[in-house]
Parts: structure tokens; C-alpha cells; sequence
DNA sequence: GTGAAGAATGGAAACGTTTCCATCCGCCCT
DNA sequence: AGGGCGGATGGAAACGTTTCCATTCTTCAC
């Protein structure tokens, strides 16, 4: 019987006293490195698995001076396409034993520099962060000057020589716009993210552009909407209400292009059959729900896994500048149909 | 100018060095603890500034004995039910200042052990979890061993006396199948989780089976499908050949919904039409999609604050066996409707 | 003028690890 | 048999905080 019954979490000194050692020896045997006799090695372990030792990670932290740690910055975890990245993170960061912190800003500049403290508190090794507007943001200034590095996923900065993990928004859009043309849609218009907010949006709208010049289209309706506004039926109202009204709409993101779908049954159009709608982001639920979602899709996950890698392997060198452009591709989906015929 | 341009994080010493004072008066000041002259103040401060001088989480911990941390652990992310119990437990754990370690265990029992180890090995003070089942859950066992606070979310614990926050699963299922009674269904069948590994899942099923006996009403099929199972044709297309087809399937969960949904469309049977589907969650897109989502919603956001809660005004007290039950409500939608009339 | 009270501040210990260095011991080689 | 070598182990410092306790200094009452 144990006459000890501390009610507290055991401590490497614990072990080491009941193993009749010293603490040096617990936590050669316990992390495997130097030598010991094997009768020591199996008291050592036997004292910790009584005790159910864990070796504190605080402990270990602090006197290692490094946490294996990575801090991870997204707008929401409740778009798919945040946490799906996440998701590739935390798998590309378990592989190579390091642990991830993270933090959610719901779009607010207060909680994304509260956020950002917190994780340099915590003294992460690194981050991996999308935010609104990787041109001009404060929370990435301030880790320029504290030198700690940092790898952008989805963003992709204009100006700033940052480094990020993105798809080529220009080209990707322009795939889409290009496909509408082939299917014979002539009035493309497009509902888009606040171009002040999202260097996204803006690089989205860009291609859309460059894509409906290059095919001698004109440029359709554009309808920016705020990132929580899921009621879009009255924004697209006026844009329907005459003959040219457009046959296809492209949306910066999936979410907007669930919202867009929803807002015009609301209006009594139908999908495809009266007006297209392409996404961009590429979520799950877009190829369960009717009709299927035609979307662009990035490779969320292996964004986040590549984003990681990166900040990993970029720990040493240099991370200033560099880019990793990931492959996209055109899901086809019912959403996305023919022209009607009658505007032809 | 700066002499010293150490390239390191600046600690408490440096600070004290810089302000002239000595590290105690720099905490204390910083901490906003103690007393201080307005000037003694006014150089600490200007030095923190200075140096950007950021408390280690980890020497703080360490030294506090407490993390003021508690650990998340969730099936999978990508699933929206779960993200937005977690954005409940951050928003809930930011508002007194606790911070949030997320793990996820993707179904699989080997990474939940090593999660929960590593959150232990970070010392959190309580964990809220999601497990397949309560019931016999190797991870529970360990932290009752390691007498940790924890608060189950989601599972509603059959036998074991667990704390939990959940809606009561079986009035819940219960509610969905007197809806479809009332709307004229007869033929009323299940897609479930396995039964195995999901104590939600039995709850639900149970409820499902109450409902129909006390409705005089024969049980439907009962289809039981893995987690990341989502191509469901091949698995419902026995049920759905003979003239005794059902008229409504109820999934046990939203996901399973949708791919029920894609399922029979893919079979060519219509929603509503020919067969009704009703889900469990309250996933927001299911709002957004068309037919959108008839679901049993549950406060998924308020379950993960109020779990949280729960743990926190717990920590002192004694949590073993309470139960929290939430509201749950009935969201209509476009893929529940009335029977087929041929079938009445 | 003396003493006490209290404010301001500093020294030092403690938290749980890892790791450098020193010590001790047994063994092998000559 | 003696010297040296190397393996096993322990002591102690260090990481960055907070906080207890002690010290100094100011101020005020007698």
C-alpha cells in the first residue's frame, strides 16, 4: 500500500525518489539519451508509470528555450475552408512532433491583435495565418519587427514581399470566367467580398476582369458584400430586373456562392436553368448539396500542410519573399450549366 | 542609439536593466500588483515598450502552477457541428481570460489517446470533449484516473455517471419522427452511425424506434454507415426497390443528411417528392442549400460556451455525473415534406 | 528629536525540466 | 600491479516568471 497519496500531478522529482535515482537519471532514461544500466532504466520506468508521470511540457519548454509550437491565425473556424486548412496544419505539424495553438479572429481587428499577443506570448516558433488584407495589416507588422516567422495561406500580398501560400487567384478566376464564355454565357457578373478587406476578393475580381476583356465581354454587375452577410436576396433584386440581366454569376467564395444560389430561388430564378453560379474555395458540402456546387477548388488541406512545411524548413534560412503557388482545378457541378438558350 | 541589438525575445531582466529598476519592481508594475512611485512606473513601462517586452506564458505558468488553459478535443474540424461548439468554448473561454489547446482525433482511438496525453503534458485545467463513446472510452478512463475535470459535449452517457452538456437525444429523435408521422409518412426509416461507436447514434436510433411504436407504426430500415462514409447510393439502393420503399429517412446526423440527400438523387428520386430527409445538428449551410435542410438543430455554439462554463464554475466543486440539457428545436425545411399521396 | 508606521524597492527562492560537469567505479591493457 | 579509460550516475545551474521577505527611506505623531 502507498502511504503517499499526493493529490498532486507527479513531478520528475517524485520519480526519481521513488526510483531511488537521482533526477538527472530519470530524464536521461525517460528521453532515451545517454546511457544507463538496464536494471535502472527498469525502475526508472516503473516508478513512472506508477506515478503516471507525464513530463511537463512548461518544465521542458522553459529550459529548452524553444516550444515546438506553431501558432495558427484564421478569420473562422466555421468556413469549411478555414478549417479544413487547419486540419492539414495539425496533420503536417503531428508528423513532425510539433503542436499547434490556435486562434480565430471572426473578422475583428481587436481580437486578431489580442490573438496575435497571445500567441507570441506563448512564444510559437512560427505562424501560419490568413487575414483579411496582407497589405496592410498590423498584426503581420508587428511580427516583421519582433522577427518571428510567418507563412500566409490564401492570401497573396500585392505589394508586400510576404511569404504565402496561395493558389494564382488571377489565373484561377480567369479559368472560371473562361468556362462560363465556353458555355455561352455573355453577361457574367460577379458577387465578391469587400475589395478593402480582402486582397482575395480583389485578385479574384482582377482575373474576372482580365478574363471578360480578353473574351470581348463586357463587364457584368459587381456585388460586394460583407463577410457575414448571408441574406442576399435583396442585393442581387436590381441587377434582375431588366433583360440584360446576367446568366452567370461567379462568387469569390463558396460560402457566397451557397448564399447567392439560396438568395435567387428566393427570386424566383432558377439554378442553372436561369442563371449560373460558380464558387471558389472548393468545400465539401458543395458536391452534396442539389444542385452540386461547380466551384473552383484549392487544395485547402495541402495548402495548410504546405504552409507548415514552409515555416517549417524556412525556420533556418530565409522565409522573406518566397511563395509557393498551389494547383488549382474546376470542379464541374450542376450549378453551372448552358447558357439559356433565348439570350444566345 | 542602441548599443545592445540582442536578437532574442526580451525577458523581465532586460527590462529591469533597461528601466534601472530590479525585476520584482518590473513585474509588479507590469502586474499592475503592489505599489509603485508614478516615475518607477512611467520607466518601467517605457522600457517594456521599448523592448516589446512580452511576459512568457511559459515562465508564468510554471511559476503559477496553473495554465488558466483548457484543453478542446473534437472528432474532426471539418465538420461544422464541431467547429461551432468550438468557436462557443473560445468565445466562452476568451471572455475570463482562459485560452484554448484544440486537438482532433479524426475517428481514430489511437490519435485521441496521444491528444489527450499531450494535453495533459500541457497541463490544462479541464478539458471539454466530444468521444464515439462515452460509455467505454479508454481516454475518459485515464482522466478520471488522473482525477482531470471534463465536461462531454455532444455524448450523453448511457451508464456512466459523466458530466455532459447535450440536448436529450432521444425526445429530440422523437420529435423528428412525430413530425413526419403528422406529415403523413408511415414508412419511416434510419441512417445512422454505427451503433458501435457512437452512443449519439444509439440515443438517436432508440428515439427513432420509441416514436414509431408509440405511433403504431412498423420500423423502417435502419442503414448504419461509417463516419467518413459519403457515397451512400450502393448502401440504399436495396431499400428502395420493392413497392414498400420508405417515404422519410431520418440520418442521425446533418453530414449523413446531405449525403443521403446526393444518395437519392442519384438514385432519380426526388426530395421532397418521393422521400423526405430529415437531419440532426443544425449545420448552417444546410439553410443555404437547396432543398434546404430539415434538421433537429441543437445550439451547437451555446453547447460549447455552456460546456465550458460548466468546467470552469466546476473546477472548485464537484462535477461527476451532471448533466446539462439543451433546447433543441425543429428547423423545417425544404426536404421534409408531406408523403407522397400515392402512398397514403 | 525619537520612534513607529508604511510605502517603495530589491534579493532570492521556487516552479519542472534538461544538460553540463564532476565523481565514482569497474575493467582492460601493458 | 598500476594506470588509464569509459560507462553510470549525481549535483547543480539555467530557463522566465511571481512572490515572500527584508531592507531602505519617507513621513508623521508624540
Amino acid at each position: 500500500m502507498d502511504r503517499v497519496a499526493l493529490d498532486r500531478v507527479a513531478t520528475i522529482r517524485d520519480v526519481a525518489a521513488r526510483a531511488g535515482v537521482s533526477i538527472a537519471t530519470v530524464s536521461r532514461v525517460l528521453n532515451g539519451s545517454g546511457n544507463a544500466t538496464p536494471e535502472t532504466m527498469e525502475k526508472v520506468r516503473a516508478a513512472a508509470s506508477d506515478l503516471s508521470f507525464r513530463p511537463s511540457t512548461i518544465g521542458r519548454n522553459l529550459k529548452a528555450a524553444r516550444t515546438r509550437t506553431v501558432g495558427v491565425l484564421v478569420p473562422s473556424l466555421t468556413n469549411p475552408v478555414f478549417a479544413e486548412s487547419v486540419a492539414g496544419i495539425q496533420d503536417a505539424a503531428a508528423e513532425v512532433g510539433y503542436s499547434v495553438l490556435i486562434a480565430s479572429t471572426d473578422y475583428d481587428p481587436a481580437r486578431e491583435s489580442r490573438a496575435i499577443e497571445g500567441l507570441l506570448s506563448n512564444r510559437v516558433e512560427g505562424l501560419v495565418l490568413t487575414v483579411a488584407d496582407a497589405d496592410r495589416s498590423g498584426s503581420l507588422d508587428t511580427l516583421d519587427e519582433v522577427r518571428l516567422p510567418y507563412v500566409l495561406a490564401y492570401n497573396q500580398p500585392e505589394r508586400a514581399p510576404r511569404a504565402h501560400v496561395s493558389v494564382d487567384n488571377v489565373a484561377a478566376s480567369r479559368a472560371v470566367v473562361e468556362r462560363m464564355a465556353a458555355l455561352g454565357h455573355r453577361r457574367i457578373g460577379m458577387i465578391a467580398g469587400r475589395f478593402r478587406q480582402s486582397d482575395r476578393s480583389r485578385r479574384r475580381h482582377a482575373g474576372w476582369q482580365a478574363a471578360l476583356a480578353d473574351a470581348g465581354l463586357p463587364p457584368g454587375p459587381v456585388v460586394e458584400v460583407d463577410f457575414n452577410e448571408l441574406r442576399l436576396a435583396h442585393r442581387l433584386t436590381p441587377h434582375f430586373e431588366g433583360p440584360e440581366r446576367p446568366t452567370a454569376l461567379f462568387a469569390s467564395n463558396d460560402m457566397l456562392a451557397l448564399a447567392t444560389i439560396r438568395a435567387l430561388r428566393d427570386l424566383g430564378l432558377r439554378v442553372p436553368d436561369d442563371v449560373s453560379v460558380c464558387g471558389f474555395d472548393g468545400i465539401e458540402v458543395g458536391r452534396l448539396m442539389a444542385p452540386s456546387l461547380a466551384t473552383l477548388v484549392q487544395p485547402a488541406r495541402a495548402m495548410g500542410a504546405t504552409a507548415f512545411e514552409c515555416l517549417r524548413t524556412g525556420f533556418s534560412g530565409e522565409l522573406q519573399g518566397r511563395a509557393v503557388m498551389m494547383p488549382f482545378t474546376l470542379r464541374p457541378g450542376e450549378s453551372l450549366g448552358a447558357a439559356p438558350s433565348e439570350s444566345t
